[in-house]
DNA sequence: CCATTTTTATTGAAACTTCAAGAAGTGCAC
DNA sequence: GTGCACTTCTTGAAGTTTCAATAAAAATGG
């Protein structure tokens, strides 16, 4: 734990600005994608990745690791995902523990159908209102943070609480 | 509806980059605090926008409006911290439909208690790993994003969905 | 005034996430 | 190959958020 125990007033100003800008923009997206998909933009994010996948199918540790949740997170999200018909599981022939989530014909159709609107939710939220040079700083900063976060799922290893 | 379909190479690649840190972000966030003072982020932010305010005390459309949540999300937040004894609610002498929320010194002992651990948090997962520069256009570039976004609570303007 | 519209805040149900626990398979050490 | 540690994934319960509906008071505008 660092000594030094407050933040300079740049940070806490910009601490502030990022805090809302995140909360609204999660906000925002997740009530687009409510309207037009009917699926939170977790759900959505799940489908899309799947969807540009080789097979559209990925193993359920692999799916959980891209999307940065835990493993029972996904779990429950399939479930509901399979419950919609946009996916399904199979029984992974090399490891008999494992299941590998397959996006369906009707999953892939309704990404499809929705990227282009959600895609445009994003763009209009950030990229129209910024530089490349701003977009550049985004993505640059936004990879020093993460790089500095461990993954989710302590739950499972629970040696290291 | 903008008619370019889809983002640039370098605009995905900064989404995806985006949306990992702020992923990973916000749940290591809630799990420091859900450890060390038995609540998640926001309720935290909640009680710390009271700790600075003037009677530590504030509206409830104020304090939404402020978090940038919905009425109804701070309704059931406050009713939990309520419960907690970390504040309380005292009715609006000036609108009689209206509440006062009020931070309790318990509420205040809380925050003066736990305020240290989420700074170092908060620092070492950002601030500590940025430039000087970088904070200011990470400050800039989330001013511009949040800017753009209207606060949610469409639930309570029906006549706009 | 009075009716209508708008604002303030809450509520309960449904949906989602977290947390702890557990079933089942793998793989390593011996 | 047997025991033990570890991984994979699921489950149910508790906590949180969203959504739609509601009650009550205030503001608006004839």
């Amino acid at each position: 734990m660092n000594t030094m125990t407050w933040l300079t007033e740049d940070q806490q100003a910009t601490w502030r600005a990022f805090l809302h800008a995140t909360t609204l923009l999660e906000d925002h997206l997740d009530r687009q994608l409510q309207r037009d998909a009917g699926m939170p933009h977790m759900y959505y994010a799940l489908l899309s990745t799947l969807s540009e996948t080789p097979g559209r199918s990925m193993r359920m540790t692999e799916l959980a690791e891209r999307a940065k949740i835990t493993r029972s997170r996904l779990s429950h999200a399939v479930a509901r995902l399979e419950g919609n018909g946009w996916l399904r599981r199979e029984s992974c022939p090399s490891d008999r523990r494992g299941q590998v989530v397959v996006l369906t014909d009707a999953g892939y159709d309704e990404v499809v159908r929705t990227a282009p609107g959600h895609v445009d939710a994003v763009r209009s939220a950030i990229f129209d209102r910024l530089t490349p040079e701003q977009t550049a700083q985004l993505g640059e900063i936004s990879r020093i943070i993460a790089e500095g976060l461990h993954r989710p799922d302590r739950a499972d290893l629970p040696w290291l609480r």
